[in-house]
Parts: C-alpha cells; sequence; structure tokens
DNA sequence: AAGGGATGTAGGATTTGGCCCTACAACAGG
DNA sequence: CCTGTTGTAGGGCCAAATCCTACATCCCTT
C-alpha cells in the first residue's frame, strides 16, 4: 500500500515477475488497506508509512491487532535511523527505503515470508549496539526521546497543520493534541508553542533535505 | 532525474514501453544531471525537485541557463500549489506530482515535447485567474509585494519573534502588527497565522542559506 | 485637481487556542 | 507490586488570533 499510484504500479510490476509471488491488492489508503487485508488474506502487507492523515505506525499497530498473521513490510522514503525502530516495535517485520534497488526488496519480501526481520545491514549493527549498551547513550537528537504519539503531532505541525486539524486526524480530542505538545515541549525543553511550531518546521525542512 | 533509484527504474521502464520515447540518461544528484544532460543532449529532462543538497529551483534555473533548449519536466511529491509556479517561473514546462498514473505523466512528456506546457487542469485555472486580475508586473515572489512594514514583520516572525516582541521592536501595538499579518496573509495567500508562521520561517532559512 | 488605492496605524468584539492542573486506565520495567 | 510512561481528556483562565471598522497620508491615474 502506498499513496503513490507509481510506486504500487511500480511494485506489483516487480513483484509479478518473480515467479512465486503474486499481488493480491493494493490500497491507497489505510481503511482500504485493513478492508482488502481482511478479505485477501495475504501474506505479506507493504505499507508505506507517509499516508495521508495519520501515522503509519498507528496503522502498523492496526494491522497487528486485526490481523497478526499479516507479516508487515515497511517500504518508505523516511529515514531508518528515526522511523525503523518505531515500525518494527510497533509489530513490522522489514524496513527498507524506496532508494534501495528492487533487488533488496525482493529479497525482503523473501526474507519476512520465511519468518526472518528485514532491515539494512546498517541498522542491524545499530540495533545490535544500542542492545548490549542499554540505550544509555546514543541520543542524537532529542526528537527520539518522542513517544509515538508525539511524534506524529510534532511532524504535522511541521507539515503545517494545526492543532485542531492535528486533533482530527488523529480522531483524538484537542485537549490531548494538547497534552502532547506540553510533553514534548518538555522533552525538547521548549517553552512555548511558537517554539514548538519553529522546531517542528525547521525538523520537517530538513528531513524533507534529505 | 530522481533521487530514488526505485523511482528511476520504474521510469525508465515506464518510458521504454513507448514506442516513441527513449531513456538516454538517468541521475542521482544536481551536478550528474548536469554532466549527463550537456554529453546526451535529451529533449526533456525529469527531474525531482526535493534532491541532495540544493534547491530544485536552483537547478532548474541552472539547466535552463546553461542548456535552454532541454525542456524541463518537474516530476515530485511536493505539493503543486506550493512549487509548481516557482519551478514553472524558473523555467521548467511541466510539473507533475508522483501521486498521478503512468498515463499522465506519458501524456506530460509528449505534450511538452511538442512545445505545451504540462500542468494540472486545477494548476492550469488557478495561474489563468492568477493572469486575468493581473499582476503584469513580473513578482518573482509573491514577498516582494509585501510593503515594507509587512516585510519587517514578515522577518522577525521568521527570526522567530512572537506578535508582542514584534510590536515593541517596531514601537507600535500588537494591533497594528495584527493588521500587518492580515494583509501579509492576503497578499500570500495565506489563512491563518500558523501557515504564516511557516512561510516566514521558510523564507527566513532560505535567505539564511544564500 | 480630484478621486482611488495602498500604507501605516489602531480600537472593539468575539472566538480560538495555549497553558496550567488534574485524572485515569493501560502497560512496561525494575 | 509499585512507579514511570503513554494515550487520552476535562475545567478554567487569559493571551492572542480573527473579523470589522476607521482614518490620515501619500502616490498614482484619470
Amino acid at each position: 500500500m502506498d499513496d503513490h499510484p507509481l510506486v504500487r504500479e511500480w511494485l506489483t510490476t516487480l513483484i509479478h515477475q518473480q515467479p512465486d509471488l503474486m499481488v493480491c491488492g493494493e490500497a491507497e489508503s489505510a481503511s482500504q488497506a485493513l478492508e482488502g487485508i481482511s478479505t485477501q488474506k495475504p501474506d505479506v502487507a507493504i505499507v508505506d508509512i507517509s499516508l495521508k492523515g495519520a501515522s503509519g505506525i498507528e496503522l502498523i499497530k492496526n494491522l497487528k491487532s486485526l490481523r497478526p498473521s499479516v507479516a508487515i513490510i515497511v517500504l518508505t522514503m523516511h529515514d531508518e535511523s528515526l522511523y525503523a525502530e518505531r515500525a518494527l516495535r510497533a509489530g513490522a517485520r522489514g524496513y527498507i527505503m524506496k532508494r534501495e534497488t528492487a533487488k533488496r526488496i525482493i529479497a525482503a519480501i523473501r526474507d519476512v515470508l520465511e519468518g526472518k526481520l528485514y532491515v539494512s545491514e546498517r541498522l542491524t549493527k545499530l540495533f545490535a549496539e544500542k542492545f548490549v549498551v542499554g540505550q544509555t547513550t546514543t541520543v542524537s537528537s532529542p526528537i527520539e526521546q518522542l513517544s509515538d504519539r508525539e511524534l506524529e503531532v510534532f511532524q504535522l505541525y511541521g507539515q503545517g497543520c494545526e492543532t485542531r486539524q492535528i486533533a482530527e486526524s488523529l480522531n483524538v480530542s484537542m485537549k490531548t493534541v494538547q497534552a502532547y505538545c506540553a510533553r514534548i515541549k518538555e522533552k525538547l525543553r521548549l517553552s512555548n508553542a511558537t517554539e514548538l511550531l519553529r522546531e517542528a518546521i525547521r525538523w520537517h525542512e530538513s528531513q524533507q533535505a534529505k
């Protein structure tokens, strides 16, 4: 599932070229995906975590709880160092960036079908290191300290959303969003909404640039 | 040219399926693109404006000045309402979002090869309207339309000031600053304070970069 | 010269949203 | 088991955004 028809088309073609794989459905949005997965019962679901509306992490959690048997692969342009860990903790079995080659993607699908975890070599090492160290060190950016939900609202602010819109797109009350804001401000040591907004926008722009 | 091999692969395949079109090169970065275009002399260049390093708009300008005969199509995930105008003013002949279908993309290439401009219907209308309304004086950036005072507050917002501080440093009442805001929003077609702040910060950062 | 639009300035009224405090259930980890 | 973190949200207060209106200046055009 991906919200760019282009990428979906490409992926479908690619997978069809493999004798042992088959595409049983595509989806543009989270709800479509959930529906398709219910009726088609695939072994693997490939999702982008930058979907319209809310977060992909949330989607993964939903998928996982509704259809635990479906292995989820995240295919996205977002940088792995920030999202991979969250995605995997949320229940994904693979994380691959769009900048990887076709071969890799097929390899990832095969790995995951066999029950293995698929992540880049770089990440494997990083996880291993983190595991050994016990997470005490390596806080490169305070943004990593944000919880999933906090990060979501942070991102949405960065995209130019307002509190109301964020609340709507996450299906929670504005009060909740404001509570997240308070926690974000605490974690990032920001003193007011303007600063938060500024940081969110900066961060968003810098992500964009990658 | 695109920095996701995936998208490049897909595009190449797609174009090769057309009997009348041919891919003569790919590039991952701006410099590669300039080099490839110099040696291969294509009729059309398809570029993403979210490349590593500098701005894609800048790249378009460079391409345009170095190889005026190459028609440029922007293929990107960035929202047209924000970038299309800049891209076209910078010299591109087409703007299409990745979320469009393959057909559209091929159609865009054909249109541009024939010397036509390719933009979405929505944008066509928007441009037409803008044109009719006037604006004969080629405003390369709508920011140039701002009056002195308006620009001052815009800049101050971009630097991270808040309304109160701006009012103080200009020695006027907050009311006045708010009035400027209203006019800025009108001129830049922004609908609320958050958007204004976003644009101000963006603009500030981009000035910084120069 | 007169009239019209843009500009600098600001008040009033209303709504929205930010901010502080509190709360509570679920879950995770020590 | 207890404590901390996370997701969720209500109440109340007040600052700020929004909407409307106003008016003096200055510049441009008819």
